[in-house]
DNA sequence: GTCTATAAGCAGATAGAC
DNA sequence: GTCTATCTGCTTATAGAC
């Protein structure tokens, strides 16, 4: 087992799998290790500043991510209404149903929270535009279509931690099909 | 130095502030020693069990300031509008005006999840059937005020988050207060 | 590109003196 | 009730063989 090799994107799959279920801190080089079937001495040839690199290609992966699954749908073909609904789809697949935990919250802790702030505020930046931008064109004033659009990832990742913390994730889905209605009226 | 000390309740505040800060994992002994100013024996004297202990003891801690600052009030004497109003004031001193993050999230990550899920669990119910109550009381149907005690919660804790994933605590601030109106609205 | 082996330090935790 | 000293295991990280 020399050359052959998960593919990179897979890795990060595993990795992101592992953050999201122990936290920046609890996520230990044993168990990216035991997640990947990677030993720790390869891990560091892929990223070689350690941990940090790590999260740091997870984060990055989470952002192309959410730029195909919400992003793209949002500005895509369609009325305002279906793309919104196709957005809706796309969130609820990264979050795996409400089951993954969010890494906005993860890395706003400790140790992480300098390295990715901002990451953090671009990627919340970038979506709070892209949900703006299609209230508007609904034909929302743009001051309501600004404040809609803060609302919106408000109550998404609201919903994914009363969720998580009630063991339930029907409630990040119920607050995720609710919201197209919410967004959109008058 | 013998006998004197720190009052526990002040010791709590400081293991608090470093578990907010930092999560569970990443709040080491060495930290919570060094914001006490109690050496690790000291901390094992009075939290037998260490670092669960602890954490066990910020939870109820803040569980009882939580029905303080907000459960008392939803209850409290005063139109619903004014007890709501106070109890907005509540969290918004709970959580610092959105500077400290939330219990909520962090222990529901990693090995604190499974310790305190059930404690987690039935803060949640508890504040939800307040809130509830109150909107019932307001005029609103069961069913309305049901559903609108989870959307108070979701934008409470979506608010901090987003706000402190932003940087921005007036985020949270803003979201506090519209709550209100929102929540009693026909 | 992966492995084994190992280093150096910090984690949580305990014993026993004062 | 606090302290110093210590222990074991796990942490991140590196060196070097294959």
């Amino acid at each position: 087992m020399a050359h052959p090799q998960l593919p990179r994107e897979e890795v990060i799959d595993r990795l992101t799998a592992v953050f999201r279920r122990e936290g920046y801190e609890g996520a230990s080089l044993a168990l990216l290790s035991e997640a990947t079937g990677l030993g720790r001495s390869s891990l560091y040839h892929h990223f070689p500043r350690g941990k940090e690199d790590m999260a740091e290609a997870v984060m990055l992966a989470a952002r192309e991510k959410l730029t195909n699954l919400v992003l793209e749908r949002l500005a895509g073909p369609g009325s305002p209404r279906e793309r919104l609904s196709a957005a809706v789809r796309g969130w609820d697949e990264f979050y795996h149903g409400g089951e993954a935990s969010c890494l906005t919250e993860l890395f706003s802790v400790g140790a992480a929270r300098e390295s990715f702030q901002s990451l953090l505020l671009s990627g919340i930046t970038r979506l709070r535009g892209a949900i703006a931008e299609l209230l508007a064109e609904a034909g929302l004033s743009k001051e309501l279509a600004e404040k809609r659009s803060l609302d919106a990832l408000v109550t998404i990742q609201g919903g994914l931690v009363v969720g998580r913390a009630s063991n339930d994730p029907k409630i990040f889905q119920t607050v995720l099909a609710e919201l197209p209605d919410r967004l959109l009226s008058a």
